[in-house]
DNA sequence: ACCTGAACACCGTTCAAGT
DNA sequence: ACCTGAACACCGTTCAAGT
């Protein structure tokens, strides 16, 4: 066994892990800087010591939520991917959505995207605007459906709220569907340059 | 002159007034129940004899962003204009995607955009899909650059903040580049059909 | 029909101080 | 290196009561 310290302190990681934690069985609405610190058992003025304000703490949840690693693979599979990641948490696409708006978070989904993009036949910047304009589709499609996940729960709680209003992507095939749209997007776009 | 009531007491219209003007000046996290009370000189409780509460206030300022009437044209000249009306007030695009993500509001360029997909050669099904994967590329799009101008004040005012992050989309004609590929796959789709 | 006044149960952030 | 305790300046929402 490794040297246990004598009093069981905490690190940035276990920080990161518990906010997992509670956004997991909270959603974004629950994770707030005293429910972190509740679920470590300490104050939520020692929450800074370790991240300078929330959104710094929110950002390294997001790179939780979106993984380190890199997926090579076509454009599709790489949208579908980081989807997939996006809804393992609640409101997994607003948080995401938030860090990279604030320049706070990596996506290697970008990169991937865009390598994808240059095999198709793009060239280096075209595959840029490719990248972020899957990952914007991705994103804004999923935090949407998440949203509405959101609103579901509380029209079941409040049943004068009308479920079935004339909306964007209720049925969950939406996304493959425009998916298909964009992909094909690019790929007319790659046609064109040659 | 019309009578003029004895005291100048608000009705609905009045409230989304003030919202705006609030909004105008102080952005999204300016626009507390409170920030709008004060405007109107009258006490945060009086609000919610208007509105239920504030999500339903934001739902009236997100109709407001997205104006009421339809505009015909191409996919692109709608989306165009829908984006100009995100982009009349700060954090607009943030607004209308929770509202509409909530089923608070009816987005008149959805149907603009559908009927513009219908007369590219699409079905009534498909269409839906484009009109639904343009708005979402929009709205993603905006918000993300709305969001980069509030991370750009707050970084004006504390220096340390790096500012030049290997982000999404920093130049604005991305916009109009990744718009082309969208609208381009809506026309290969259309093409596919035939 | 529209508003007041007071309260309730929360927020994020700061700071001096402890070990 | 990591945490406590207390405070500051806020939130959205409710409710009895007024005119």
């Amino acid at each position: 066994m490794n040297a246990a310290p004598a009093s069981a302190r905490n690190d940035k990681p276990a920080v990161v892990a518990a906010a997992m934690r509670v956004l997991a069985d909270s959603g974004l609405p629950g994770l707030s800087m005293r429910r972190i610190a509740d679920e470590l058992d300490i104050q939520v003025s020692a929450l800074y010591w370790h991240f300078p304000n929330k959104q710094a703490l929110l950002a390294a949840v997001s790179a939780e939520i979106v993984g380190a690693g890199s997926a090579a693979g076509e454009m599709d599979a790489v949208a579908r991917a980081l989807r997939d990641r996006l809804l393992m948490f609640p409101d997994g696409a607003e948080i995401v959505s938030s860090s990279l708006a604030l320049g706070l978070l990596e996506l290697p989904a970008r990169d991937d995207l865009a390598t994808a993009a240059q095999a198709v036949g793009l060239d280096a910047a075209a595959a840029e605007v490719a990248a972020d304009t899957v990952v914007h589709y991705v994103i804004g499609c999923t935090f949407h459906e998440q949203q509405r996940v959101h609103a579901a729960i509380v029209g079941a709680a409040d049943a004068s709220v009308d479920m079935t209003p004339a909306g964007i992507g209720t049925r969950p095939d939406g996304f493959e569907a425009g998916l298909a749209m964009v992909v094909a997007g690019v790929r007319a776009a790659a046609g064109a340059k040659k």
